[in-house]
DNA sequence: CTAGTTGCAAAGAGTTTGCATGGCG
DNA sequence: CGCCATGCAAACTCTTTGCAACTAG
């Protein structure tokens, strides 16, 4: 789990609710409130100090392009090799899907090959509308 | 230009220095000092309500995915169709590329075919590592 | 026991808003 | 001349930091 000094129940707390949570962006209010509506109520900064480790050590990843002016986090799952494909948020209902196919993965070569340009997963989240939302005549 | 009732010559202002940096995500403060720079200063409550509706009329996207705290705005260039492909941009040295290729369009169509998601191409960014940078070590 | 961790509260940074002044049409 | 826009400053929101109390190892 954590890399850091001290293993003590704030962070394991935090973490399990991610894990939980792993296939939801979430922000630290949002986080934040869950753990308190659930009991465990951690406070805001070690929230943000232990989700920026999970950050640096590459476990989590923190994104901010959400139309919402504050970041989002993620686990990044080690099972689902989160890291090895790109996701596509849904800006409607708000639903992560990954998109681990291999078409998907030669879209990685594709523009690696011909424009020398090489992708950061962990960094880029796929916008649009998913196939509920756009049935349901959402934007 | 902007649809909004006057046509004020701070709103020129801007919109002309958006114009001249079409291919940059910049944020508020770069603006702003850039045009403090020019002799031509705006000020901020302006820069953000005029890039505000510029974005909710389309002509321009706000972008927040930048490791930054704050912002990026862009004018969505008509002549270049910015709204029908993908951007790429470097995390290392910012600059932003356009994906306008044939390839890049089937992936469009491959995600609405075999994801059934309609990818929104003024709010997605793909972040990584152009060649430049690669070139040179970075990351 | 000792060093890392927590959480409050205060400080910062970015953005928004209220309001009097100013400028477009 | 009326109404919208500007810009200052204050208000807000999200995030970071300082510090004393606490706790894991």
């Amino acid at each position: 789990m954590q890399k850091s000094t001290y293993n003590t129940k704030q962070k394991k707390i935090i973490y399990n609710f991610l894990l939980q949570n792993k296939d939801r962006l979430m922000t630290c209010d949002e986080i934040a409130d869950s753990l308190k509506a659930e009991g465990t109520p951690v406070g805001k900064a070690t929230l943000y100090r232990f989700l920026d480790s999970l950050v640096s050590l590459g476990d989590a990843r923190k994104l901010s392009n959400e139309d919402k002016k504050c970041a989002a986090y993620q686990l990044l799952d080690k099972e689902m090799n989160c890291k090895s494909h790109l996701h596509m948020k849904c800006t409607c209902c708000g639903e992560l899907y990954h998109l681990g196919c291999e078409f998907m993965h030669s879209v990685g070569e594709h523009i690696l090959n011909h424009h020398q340009f090489i992708i950061d997963n962990s960094k880029t989240v796929i916008y649009g509308v998913c196939k509920n939302c756009s049935a349901k005549g959402g934007i």
